[in-house]
DNA sequence: CGCGAAGAAGACAATTATATCTTTTATTGT
DNA sequence: ACAATAAAAGATATAATTGTCTTCTTCGCG
């Protein structure tokens, strides 16, 4: 069990990755985001579509559509997209799973989870979507493989 | 999404419970532990076999049997349990999912993670199994609902 | 010894998460 | 209008997780 879902770190990626790419000016498709934060393809659809359902991004169908993220969209925290595939669990409930579990008839974990819980959320309600552009451009921070692994046919979709 | 996986919390839960129970003497079934904690009874069966299997628990067949936990395992952090049941990625892997995500070649929320991850694994290293013992007996903490929720046959096995 | 109480183990069922495929709809450029 | 492009939508497939059922083995006690 990682922190996030599959489906959430690929909508976070996707989300990051969008976000670059319209920083420069660009709309990217599907093909593209998932070649460049590695996940398949389709399944990656799939997700941004219900992103897309749920205002977090924008989509533009027909030559020379795809996705991006408006301006204020760039300011949203990514706290909205855990939110919006994983659901609240990870910010509210129990540690343990208890669901009377509450201040009145505490686990034995609950002070130590409001801990990591209030880092937690701290952390994704201040991380802004359009926060890494300038270092994902510069390549010091990645959402895939180092750059120089990309397959060759990245380049072709340059229009 | 929560934290653990629901096994885990089954897990957790029920070694606080056996721990406690093991600390004023009794052995426990597997009935009474499902009780106690309100989690399946046969799929906790499962998780206690595993628990046992690994050392974390001991348990005697037969009549009087039933699981119990040994002085020293009392002292075992619980992030032992964690590990056995949902694995280690909780503390290890990239926070996005990036197998080859580094200090090199850092994800977005690299650094941020690693204060989530190490605020986690300092407390489930911290806490123990039988750190809540007296608690526990005394209904200050909880792993189910309230006592006077339980079940009427909760003390038919009082031997 | 032999019965009953308990855990051990494996097969199976249901649910949820993950992933793929196919068809449809909208948009743009010509 | 037409062709090409791209996302939307729905149906389906696969895998992992969660949960149940049945049978087997072990142990303690009379």
């Amino acid at each position: 069990m990682a922190i996030f879902s599959k489906t959430c770190e690929y909508a976070i990626r996707a989300v990051f990755f969008i976000a670059q790419k319209t920083s420069v000016g660009t709309r990217v498709g599907i093909r593209d985001i998932a070649a460049g934060i590695d996940s398949p393809e389709l399944y990656l659809g799939k997700i941004l579509q219900d992103l897309s359902r749920r205002g977090l991004i924008s989509s533009a169908k027909g030559p020379n559509g795809g996705f991006f993220i408006t301006g204020e969209m760039l300011n949203q925290p990514i706290i909205e997209i855990v939110k919006a595939i994983d659901g609240d669990s990870l910010f509210v409930g129990c540690g343990l799973g208890l669901k009377q579990c509450s201040e009145l008839n505490p686990c034995p974990l609950h002070n130590e989870f409001k801990e990591i819980r209030s880092t937690l959320t701290s952390m994704l309600s201040r991380i802004t979507v359009g926060e890494f552009n300038d270092e994902l451009i510069g390549g010091i921070l990645a959402l895939r493989k180092a750059e120089d692994d990309l397959p060759f046919n990245n380049k072709k979709k340059s229009k």
